[in-house]
DNA sequence: GAGTTTGAAACT
DNA sequence: CAGTTTCAAACTC
């Protein structure tokens, strides 16, 4: 069919000339974006000016809208042409199904348009649309995952239909009452546009979203194509689209670098005519801006949001109409590096997914309000490295490029936590909250909301916040999200929190790069739900221990219940999460809440000067920047999280949710002062299991007995003084396992893992991504241990230096998620150091190099992530964690940023701050330089031709380029 | 459910 | 910066 059209979001690769041009799909966004763009691009073929239709169609990077082009006779040939084609596929309803399972709290609105408007339009044949999706999606490297999603969506489309016909069949599909509201809306879209229309015809407003579709103009499309086989435009259509009048919903997704962008605005003032981009953009592209603009990102997909889209019911009139925007930067992320899933066939990162999922749930559920959403699209992990563009939003300003998104965190503080889909934008807080189930505690979630917008309003400066939280309901999950839990990562709940930290400094920080934060919040892993959950219950009259113990499971946000604290001390996780204590909350004086909000504000922001990074994410996710999503690399896998701090326990092993890391599910890192650390998601020696082994042989008694250790021999763990792990290494540098080919790979990841854990290593927590989630690994242990053995010791070998003796500053500036590999080198002591050098000497690279090695790894070892945690590894009963997702370490090599870290980390601590906070009582020696330099001058032929390997098997990170597929872009 | 343990956060 | 105290969650019984 049509669907063809899609076909072009995979990128041809041999049209990819022009970099601005041709972004790669490497992210599902992107995809989408891409997806978008297809038709324009057919536009291309036909008419012979590439460019122009797709560059209109996608460019249009905030100013965007206007950006659409003189009408040249032949485009509108071209586009009617290509409309014609579309036509049938229903290009708009894929969209928005796209967008919705792709795009974060993007689409919500479009689809809630589509029930409203495109109710005509038969399921079956959205379902066929989807199907040629789906199969289109292999060229746009879209996860199974991804796919299920979109059928969900569909399904969800299909029932949405049949509400419109026929009453809510099912309580999470859209409410009649909704979508009578989406066409309210809709009607007042098209009465802003009407009276916009006389007023402006000239250029758009930065509101106006740059493809003038506006939901009138889609209705129009949609509507009277029929009536206009030929070429589907009306006079009444070309004026819509003409005009950019773009209705506040218009969405318009651009895929292509500002370049266009900037060539778009330069021809805005000839909008009207009749520029065929913005027309032929679905409905979801009017509710969806998604815009590349970033120059030096070619993948990088930025999505506007518009404010006044965002369906809350009560705002609806006024935000409509509101000029705001929200703009969402997706990254172009890699899915590889960020694929959680074990299927080798996704590429789509989790986080995508989930975003993607979560957000059309959340979109959804903002429109609703408080109905309850059906099609989350479960646990996806979203491991997109989301941008949000705050700096714009606020002020309906164009735009600014959002920052890079550095990655996703996790906050194990955060309070979101399963379920409820947070996406907080700047000022206006896009919190959606999106349940999968919503029949209960919708009272609460929308309190939850509300806090959350207080809250946000109240950081102010903050950008923006986003937390998708993707709650397992296994209960009431249907298949399809069963199914997409299965695949993404298992983790009983996932959500995925996007906030900023918490204070404008993240905030300006991120401005001054333009980048946002992504936090991942997996609370389900924290603690998850327990059934039912509802909590409307009024938390004061329950008595304060029920209501503890109540409390953390509540609707998948974590309670309080503090008593002395008054909530304003990071004792209290609603606090340190950023959010305000909610009824739920069995907390006494409770000063956390709205109406304290100057409190509230005060005292972050003093304990913010006591430390910047006490709101900032705990759990760093990296995420390694795929730089080809060529569907190479389809069993990458992304990232890694650690804690950043790290963790400082004493007794519970790291076995214990008292110890952060585990808590968030992560490994512990060399950050880590842990003692006997046995964290079973990794250890903090960076050696993980592969250290383990040496505890036999070790003189540590508690190691010793670790049941876990001793799978692999040939290192020894020694302890150092303070407590942390000294690994000796007694394997010889060249294992077979590195020499393998086949096996380098998988050894790669728990070597990038060991490398830094708090840095660059890419590692995610198996459960996130891992193909081999604990659950496959503990079926498959016999085959699991033997390849870890095997891995460890290659690992080991590679490793640059001797993990445990390395200690990376979690808080040094490369540490916050970029692997620094400053930090990494350094041998706490001199024995250890000795003892590693041997090996790690001759593993070491340049910083670079490693850095490489580690994203390499991390994308290479799907497996590896699984690796490092055991697979007899129960899975944990997560809790909520702070994930960040941070760019990958390396990608400052590729990439042209200077600085890749995160802007909330880099601004807020300085490298002596990070330090202190990092560890007041961790005896860190700091890596000492030469070590690095004598590890690479005595790094054996072997070892170096391992790495050269591993370096050229993985893609370079882009770390801050867009993800593309584009091997251009990437200029490796 | 009460009490204990634990480790982070806060304080000195 | 290190040590101590406070705090609330996690855990145990």
């Amino acid at each position: 069919m049509s669907m063809i059209q899609f076909g072009p979001c995979t990128q041809k690769e041999g049209d990819n000339d022009s970099p601005s041009q041709d972004q790669p799909c490497s992210s599902p966004s992107s995809c989408v974006a891409a997806f978008l763009a297809d038709p324009l691009e057919n536009c291309d073929n036909s008419s012979g000016s590439p460019d122009l239709c797709s560059k209109q169609a996608a460019i249009m990077p905030q100013p965007i809208q206007a950006d659409i082009t003189s009408a040249d006779e032949k485009q509108l040939k071209c586009i009617k042409e290509d409309f014609h084609q579309l036509r049938p596929i229903s290009p708009s309803i894929l969209v928005n199904e796209i967008t919705a399972d792709s795009v974060d709290c993007l689409t919500s609105h479009a689809l809630l348009n589509l029930h409203s408007e495109q109710a005509s339009d038969p399921p079956q044949a959205l379902r066929n649309d989807f199907t040629s999706i789906e199969e289109t999606n292999a060229e746009i490297h879209v996860s199974d995952v991804k796919k299920c999603a979109i059928t969900k969506a569909t399904k969800s489309l299909g029932s949405s239909y049949l509400a419109e016909e026929d009453p809510p069949r099912e309580e999470s599909s859209f409410p009649v009452a909704q979508i009578e509201s989406k066409v309210k809306m809709a009607d007042e879209a098209k009465d802003i546009y009407e009276r916009s229309h006389d007023e402006q015809p000239g250029p758009v407003s930065t509101d106006a979203i740059a493809v003038a579709c506006s939901q009138n103009g889609l209705k129009s499309m949609d509507q009277n194509m029929a009536s206009y086989p030929s070429c589907g435009l009306k006079d009444e259509d070309r004026d819509v689209v003409g005009h950019n009048k773009a209705s506040p919903s218009t969405l318009v997704m651009c895929p292509h670098g500002t370049q266009d962008a900037n060539k778009n605005r330069a021809e805005a003032g000839k909008w009207p005519e009749f520029d065929s981009t913005p027309q032929w953009l679905p409905e979801s592209l009017q509710d969806i801006q998604v815009v590349d603009e970033h120059l030096d990102d070619p993948g990088a997909i930025c999505i506007v949001y518009a404010e006044n889209q965002i369906p809350y019911d009560q705002e609806e009139g006024t935000q409509h109409q509101r000029g705001m925007r929200k703009r969402l930067q997706f990254e172009a992320v890699e899915n590889h590096q960020m694929s959680i899933v074990s299927n080798s066939e996704s590429s789509a990162t989790p986080l995508d997914m989930g975003t993607i999922s979560d957000s059309h749930a959340e979109a959804v559920a903002t429109s609703s309000n408080n109905q309850s959403v059906q099609s989350v699209p479960g646990n996806a992990l979203c491991r997109l490295p989301l941008r949000i563009d705050v700096s714009g939003q606020k002020k309906g300003s164009s735009p600014v490029t959002a920052p890079k998104p550095f990655g996703i965190g996790l906050h194990l503080n955060s309070i979101g936590s399963s379920g409820p889909i947070n996406c907080n934008v700047n000022k206006h807080d896009i919190n959606l909250q999106g349940q999968k189930s919503l029949s209960g505690g919708n009272s609460q979630v929308l309190q939850d909301l509300k806090n959350q917008v207080a809250l946000t309003n109240l950081k102010g400066n903050n950008p923006a916040t986003l937390t998708v939280t993707l709650e397992n309901n296994s209960a009431n999950g249907n298949s399809d999200e069963k199914h997409l839990e299965n695949q993404a990562l298992k983790l009983p709940n996932s959500s995925v929190s996007y906030q900023s930290p918490v204070d404008a400094k993240p905030l300006q920080s991120s401005l001054q790069s333009k980048r946002i934060d992504h936090y991942v919040t997996p609370s389900n892993i924290k603690r998850p739900l327990p059934d039912g959950a509802s909590k409307t219950l009024d938390s004061t009259q329950i008595s304060p221990r029920k209501r503890r113990k109540k409390a953390p499971e509540n609707d998948g946000h974590r309670r309080c219940n503090c008593k002395r604290s008054k909530c304003l001390k990071l004792y209290c996780d609603c606090f340190a999460a950023g959010t305000f204590c909610t009824e739920a909350c069995a907390c006494q004086e409770c000063f956390n809440r709205s109406e304290h909000e100057d409190t509230v504000r005060e005292t972050r922001q003093q304990i913010e000067s006591r430390n910047p990074l006490a709101f900032a994410p705990k759990v760093v996710l990296q995420v390694t920047n795929p730089q080809k999503d060529n569907g190479e690399n389809k069993d990458t896998t992304p990232a890694s999280a650690r804690h950043k701090r790290g963790c400082n326990c004493k007794k519970s092993l790291c076995l214990k949710k008292y110890c952060e890391c585990y808590q968030a599910g992560v490994g512990c890192s060399f950050g880590c002062r842990c003692e006997g650390c046995k964290n079973t998601f990794g250890r903090k020696d960076g050696c993980g299991e592969i250290i383990e082994i040496e505890h036999k042989k070790s003189k540590e008694g508690s190691w010793e007995s670790d049941p876990s250790c001793g799978k692999l021999e040939g290192i020894d763990l020694k302890r150092e003084p303070d407590g942390t792990k000294q690994c000796q290494s007694r394997l010889s540098p060249l294992t077979p396992s590195i020499q393998g080919p086949s096996d380098v790979p998988k050894s790669h990841c728990p070597a990038s893992y060991r490398a830094s854990p708090e840095s660059s290593a890419s590692v995610l927590p198996y459960y996130e991504g891992c193909p081999s989630s604990p659950v496959d690994s503990m079926s498959n242990n016999a085959s699991e241990q033997e390849r870890e053995k095997t891995l460890s010791i290659v690992l080991y070998d590679q490793e640059p230096g001797c993990p445990s003796t390395v200690k990376v500053d979690p808080f040094s500036p490369g540490w916050d998620g970029f692997p620094d590999i400053h930090n990494l080198s350094p041998l706490p002591n001199p024995e250890a150091s000795a003892s590693c050098a041997s090996v790690a000497s001759k593993i070491r690279k340049p910083k670079i190099l490693q850095t490489k090695l580690f994203q390499g790894s991390a994308r290479l070892s799907v497996g590896s992530l699984c690796w490092r945690s055991s697979p007899v590894t129960p899975l944990p009963p997560f809790g909520e964690g702070k994930l960040v997702v941070e760019p990958d370490s390396d990608s400052g090599v590729h990439n042209n940023r200077e600085d890749d870290t995160p802007e909330v980390l880099k601004d807020n601590c300085t490298p002596i701050k990070a330090v202190k906070t990092s560890s007041p009582k961790q005896k860190r020696v700091s890596p000492p330089h030469r070590h690095l330099h004598e590890g690479r001058s005595s790094s054996s032929p072997g070892l170096r031709s391992a790495r050269k390997f591993i370096l050229q098997s993985v893609p370079s990170f882009p770390p801050l380029t867009p993800y593309s597929n584009n091997p251009r872009g990437h200029g490796t």
